[in-house]
RNA sequence: GGGGAGAUACUCAAGCGGUCAACGAGAGCAGUCUGUAAAACUGUUGGCUUCGCCUUCGUAGGUUCGAAUCCUGCUCUCCCCA
């Protein structure tokens, strides 16, 4: 059954200035803070993946940050059951709730919903990842086409991320990924409004270099040397780690791997924005904009509240 | 002052008489997207009235049927000797 409950989404590319915003609205509408950003989980990243601050966090309940650690297993599917049963409970007395975050499919699934499929043990995707080591993405074409040929007519079958997805699904339900994969929209008791923040392409990138100016000051560095170590993990296939991976294996020099991390930001930012586009009912507002504002665009008397 | 090397598209960098609007890489731009998504993957990158045409390889000339490629002058950069 829907209800008047109301989820506000927050997005934009990385940079823009997310955060302050859904603060300063949580702060107006008396709420918490949902967060989609599929790295700012993870608590050992501190720095690099730029999470509120001490003092933000303080101000304002934050949920989903610095929950998980690295060595965790966890993805989308269990982000969404996680989500979805906290907003239903903070729901039970909050009239509104703003979900922040860049990660597009994250915030889609709490949005949306996204089909349920089985968690796989790793030893299957493990073994269909050697097969693909061995002999090359061939290998998974093939097998998909012989297992899967609806999902081979329309995959990306130059993307083997796509195809290991759908064949260790396959080989673990023995059903055909096709026929689990629904992409039917689930019902949800809330509303949700999509606010994207907005701002011009030079602004962006200019705000992310020196974003990341200010991260290598407050230490980034020493922070990735921690965490080389474990320079394997999924978790650390991130960037601002990754590049002082490369720097610490001497792939690069450390002003190489500086001007990478703000490249390799600049370019998420860029796909995020890509991504942003499908959002037709979204409302989109210039990254400056006065709180006051948003809240007109949402319709909301906060003097109610 | 003498000798040598070089100037190629946004950047780096191939090409050294025709098959060159010019290999490749990077950046940029555009896009894809249901579980590792800050990931993974794709396309494109001189202009246009786009099965063709026009203007490009420092610059001005020249040689040739034909030049980014050969010759000469000029400008600039780098290196060596004085």
């Amino acid at each position: 059954m829907k209800t008047n409950k109301n989820l506000i989404y927050i997005a934009g590319p990385t940079g823009v200035g997310k955060t302050e915003l859904a603060i300063e609205l949580a702060k107006k509408l008396k709420t918490e803070i949902i967060s989609c950003d599929s790295r700012q989980f993870y608590k050992e990243l501190e720095i690099g993946t730029c999470p509120p601050t001490e003092h933000q966090l303080k101000e304002v309940k934050h949920h989903f940050i610095h929950n998980k650690s690295i060595h965790d297993r966890y993805n989308v599917g269990l982000y969404e059951k996680d989500a979805i049963h906290k907003i239903n409970k903070l729901f039970e007395d909050k009239e509104y709730l703003i979900l922040v975050g860049g990660s597009g499919l994250y915030a889609d699934s709490v949005i949306y919903g996204i089909d349920e499929f089985p968690e796989i043990p790793s030893k299957i995707r493990d073994g269909i990842i050697k097969k693909y080591k061995d002999e090359g993405i061939t290998y998974l074409q093939e097998e998909l086409k012989k297992l899967d040929r609806e999902y081979y007519e329309i995959v990306d079958t130059k993307n083997q991320s796509r195809i290991i997805r759908a064949l260790e699904i396959i080989k673990y339900t023995g059903n055909k990924f096709s026929s689990l994969r629904k992409k039917i929209n689930k019902e949800r008791v809330f509303k949700s409004e999509i606010i994207i923040l907005e701002s011009s392409r030079d602004e962006l990138y200019d705000k992310i270099n020196k974003r990341v100016d200010l991260m290598i000051e407050s230490g980034l560095e020493k922070e990735a040397s921690k965490l080389f170590k474990y320079k394997g993990l999924n978790t650390l296939n991130t960037v601002g780690y990754k590049e002082f991976f490369d720097y610490f294996e001497d792939n690069m020099n450390r002003e190489e791997a500086i001007d990478k991390i703000k490249q390799n930001t600049r370019n998420y930012a860029k796909r995020q924005i890509t991504w942003l586009k499908k959002y037709q009912n979204a409302q989109r507002i210039s990254a400056d904009s006065e709180i006051n504002n948003v809240l007109n665009i949402l319709n909301i008397n906060y003097e109610n509240i």
